[in-house]
DNA sequence: TTGACATATCGCGATATCCCGATACTTCAG
DNA sequence: CTGAAGTATCGGGATATCGCGATATGTCAA
């Protein structure tokens, strides 16, 4: 067979799913594919320290997820990539679809 | 905000897309979901010895994403996993499109 | 039965990830 | 300027992952 992708963007792909990988980081994910939220907002939420999550919004924003700005004291993150959308869409139909 | 998947459901999301974030185990996703083939064949193309293919197999298996049949000496996989087709499909959109 | 093929399992050392406490940085109120 | 809020960074210890060699298991040919 030949199927798509060279060696190096399966890497790549790897790389990115792997920041995704993680529970934390997931429910963020979801949380600003609703809205812009800031680092003590999506803390809470997801029940880490801040410097726990703002760790973990730096991971995602390094790879390409994220963008930041500052507002006074707070800082703002939101989605920049635009496959995250349909890929978190992909993960919630299998996952996270308590019909209940 | 009040958004899908309850803590659990999240846990769970992320340790199926650890499993997936290998490069190896991404490359054998999508030559299964294209057919059927042996460890051996699966081996061969990823560029990994025999022995770390079938580790990488056992692992997608124990989630879920794989059954084997043995036919002889060699041990058939294929994918049972419904959704591992539309991820995976998400994922070469991003990733893996290489349009040359 | 013996030996070879195909796959699976185990133990281990190397590496990476994870979370935490401590600390630094930025901004603003007083 | 001082102190507090909000965020970011760093170091370290616990844990997990990775790939390997060695070995075990199952299957078949002779």
């Amino acid at each position: 067979m030949k199927p798509k992708g060279n060696p190096q963007a399966f890497a790549q792909a790897a790389e990115c799913l792997k920041i995704l990988a993680h529970p934390v980081r997931l429910r963020m994910v979801q949380m600003l594919l609703h809205g812009r939220y800031t680092v003590g907002e999506l803390a809470e939420d997801s029940g880490v320290p801040d410097n726990v999550a703002s760790e973990h919004l730096r991971l995602m924003q390094r790879c390409g997820f994220f963008d930041s700005q500052r507002e006074g004291r707070k800082v703002y993150y939101e989605v920049v990539e635009p496959h995250l959308q349909k890929i978190m869409d992909c993960i919630e139909s299998r996952f996270l679809s308590e019909s209940v």
